[in-house]
DNA sequence: AAATAGCTCAACCGCGTACAA
DNA sequence: GTTGTACGCGGTTGAGCTATT
């Protein structure tokens, strides 16, 4: 299907913005809020591309923007986000405030890899450079049937849905408030959490679901980039997966399992809507409707 | 001082997806 | 089910800046 083009190219403006132009479009905004970027360049008197002012206010222009050099906690999440999400930027950005997917996608390519090449490690593999060739040949594709984990769901296996809440009241997961994490007086070095990103911020998010399982969702539906919907639609399956396979008492079934904690933040409000950050209860609840609900966005089996 | 190389990052391009008609 | 439209994303480009020769 032949796709028209997203506004009439003679007439508008291409390259670097103006000041003027950003007045315009900052006005604008201020006025009417986002949304509907194909009007907006017209009703805003701009020649411009209605994608274009979107990429303009989104990369520059937004007051939220933190803008100046990253720290080195923003440099690990994104290293650690990268190793479990590989070039899904925008994924990435979602969980660094003020940061944008341009603006990571740009340092990762300029300064980070470097740094991990630097280290010996292989920055897509996120595995040390020497042991880069050797895994290619080396690895296989474990079975569909396989419940695929990484270490931190092993022990999330075994763990008592309380030792889930103690992990939550211990604080555990610090490193988006660049704060230091728990674990980083432990001895563990800046390499090792490299190679172990996992170990330092605790990514509980690959809950690798068998395909064949029979109340695992549809093999369908385990892929994030077109199934989000879907999965919002059978949230249940999850929960009810998780209770069977821990042998959890009735009693203390899981609602919802909300990941958000195993990428570091510390409260709804930081990455998504969902209730599971009250702490103090056994049961752990989740909305099911809400789009940043990274339970769902992140439920796929990781290979790591 | 001029030329060149390397680097950074804002902006562009094309594609995939969601959704409405 | 098909088609058209809009949006968002990731990859790429290239202008401008800085460092080096």
């Amino acid at each position: 299907m032949g796709r028209s083009p997203c506004c009439e190219k003679e007439h508008t403006n291409k390259g670097a913005w103006t000041k003027e132009e950003d007045e315009r479009l900052i006005n604008y905004i201020k006025i009417h809020g986002e949304g509907c970027w194909r009007s907006l360049p017209k009703a805003a008197g701009l020649l411009r591309c209605g994608k274009s002012c979107r990429l303009r206010w989104i990369n520059y222009l937004r007051p939220d923007l933190k803008r100046g050099n990253f720290t080195e906690e923003e440099d690990e999440l994104i290293i650690n986000l990268h190793s479990l999400l590989g070039n899904k930027w925008s994924l990435i950005a979602a969980r660094l405030p003020g940061r944008t997917d341009n603006e990571i996608k740009n340092y990762w390519n300029t300064h980070i890899k470097r740094k991990l090449y630097s280290r010996g490690i292989d920055p897509q593999t996120h595995r040390p450079l020497n042991a880069v060739a050797a895994v290619t040949t080396t690895t296989t594709t474990p079975p569909a049937d396989t419940i695929t984990t990484t270490t931190s769901n092993k022990k999330m296996k075994n763990n008592s849905i309380s030792n889930i809440n103690q992990d939550i009241n211990n604080n555990n997961f610090q490193l988006v408030n660049g704060t230091e994490d728990s674990n980083s007086s432990s001895g563990v070095t800046t390499d090792e959490l490299a190679f172990h990103p996992h170990n330092h911020l605790n990514l509980d998010l690959s809950i690798g679901l068998p395909s064949n399982h029979p109340i695992a969702p549809s093999s369908s539906t385990m892929n994030p980039e077109n199934s989000d919907k879907k999965l919002k639609q059978e949230p249940q399956v999850l929960y009810q997966w998780y209770n069977r396979n821990n042998n959890v008492a009735t009693s203390q079934q899981l609602q919802g399992v909300c990941l958000c904690y195993g990428l570091g933040f510390q409260s709804n409000n930081q990455a998504c809507s969902c209730k599971a950050m009250e702490t103090g209860t056994k049961t752990v609840t989740a909305t099911t409707t809400t789009d940043n609900h990274d339970l769902y966005r992140f439920y796929r089996p990781m290979s790591f």
